[in-house]
DNA sequence: TCGACTCGAAGTGTATACACTACAGCGCAC
DNA sequence: GTGCGCTGTAGTGTATACACTTCGAGTCGA
């Protein structure tokens, strides 16, 4: 199916259960994220515009705003007349990153624990089944999506989306850095520090909640 | 609503202190941004790429690049067909983003306490005296500038980049917010509130600091 | 007089054309 | 043989052209 010759892995028509992409533009932006996200785009990649334009049929002008959108996720890096490339996070911007993502996230699920309905508990443990499912069977992009999304799912209980979406860039940020660095992190493990997580959200435990959270980034980077 | 009918005051030559405006679109978003801030383009205001285009004396393509990204910022919406326009946050949207900088920026000073060095209590002291002196002589771009850069300099601190183009993007939405609803918190509250938050700092008080920053950022709101 | 329809202007959405920069290959001088 | 400069090609940066949508004004009919 996949022809060997072509170096860039990017299936145009995402047809999947994902909301939203009504414009040309938005397609190909998600069509890149997710192909960056889920390992098919390796950090260096150069992203030709002529090629990207032929792959989604559309013109270089589409393509650009494409691309400049990803540049602003810090998802790609614009090297002025030499193109566009996936990023390479420096080792200091993945730890500014992961900084940054342990400071919010353990103040979300601290101000999370003391506001969760029953609920929204059980939502997370549904979600948790479904993380253990996508391990289970060794679903790499699914059990991706589904970790990051545990993440982003707390913060949507907030009622806020400002912070969801906020939290959705730093977290396609970091699945970029793990699989630039080799994340050891094994899958299982991280799925199991959610279920932790939630047991303490479960019993309205912020402090425990907070320091598992931080702990689970901690361990992660 | 009445949309305003104001012939677009943006001054293209922004040849200020602020750096790194090298290309023609960083320009254009950099002119419109701070014309947004320093309230010269009111919520609703229509921006006409047409009329970008001519002040700015470029084409319509380096527009709608810069009009693209500003709409990443949430500083513009754009309104498919229709054209874009100044952005007009819901009050829903306006609790959100102060709830998620009181909870970074409470977090940032408390972790700040505990790691800041002489020096930089007195750069800072240095930039509270720049924020009195612009809100003594009712300098009201200046002092509004300065109000904010006090959040992004004290990310700054902490070494985060990160960190502190995040809260750049949060302050740049709460100056439209605060403009929006004529925020009626003085400059001067908000002045002596920053002064006894480095007054907490100095002391190395992480859990007062954070205390005052989220009073500070509730009293804005 | 009021409503709906039509037509036209203005403005956005996309594609294409052209200029200029970066880079690889090759030849030449040393 | 190595280094430097030239040249051609590929690819980006910007401008322009064209299609289509939106919106308002004017007209016609009831």
């Amino acid at each position: 199916m996949a022809r060997p010759r072509t170096p860039l892995k990017i299936v145009p028509p995402a047809g999947g259960v994902r909301a939203a992409p009504v414009s040309a533009t938005g397609r190909i932006v998600d069509s890149i994220t997710t192909a960056i996200v889920e390992r098919r785009l390796m950090p260096g990649t150069k992203l030709s515009e002529q090629k990207i334009a032929d792959i989604f049929e559309v013109s270089r002008t589409l393509v650009r705003q494409a691309l400049n959108q990803l540049s602003r996720d810090r998802l790609v890096t614009l090297e002025p007349a030499r193109g566009a490339f996936v990023a390479m996070p420096s080792v200091d911007e993945a730890r500014q990153v992961f900084e940054v993502r342990s400071m919010i996230e353990s103040a979300l699920v601290r101000q999370l624990a003391s506001c969760i309905s029953d609920r929204q508990v059980a939502e997370l443990r549904a979600h948790l089944r479904d993380e253990a499912a996508a391990v289970a069977r060794t679903d790499v992009p699914g059990r991706t999506r589904l970790l990051a999304d545990f993440h982003v799912v707390l913060a949507r209980m907030l009622g806020n989306e400002v912070l969801a979406q906020l939290l959705s860039d730093l977290l396609s940020r970091s699945s970029l850095i793990s699989l630039m660095y080799q994340s050891s992190h094994s899958a299982a493990h991280s799925q199991e520090e959610h279920v932790q997580i939630v047991d303490a959200l479960e019993n309205r435990d912020a402090r425990a909640a907070a320091k598992l959270m931080e702990h689970h980034i901690a361990a992660v980077e």
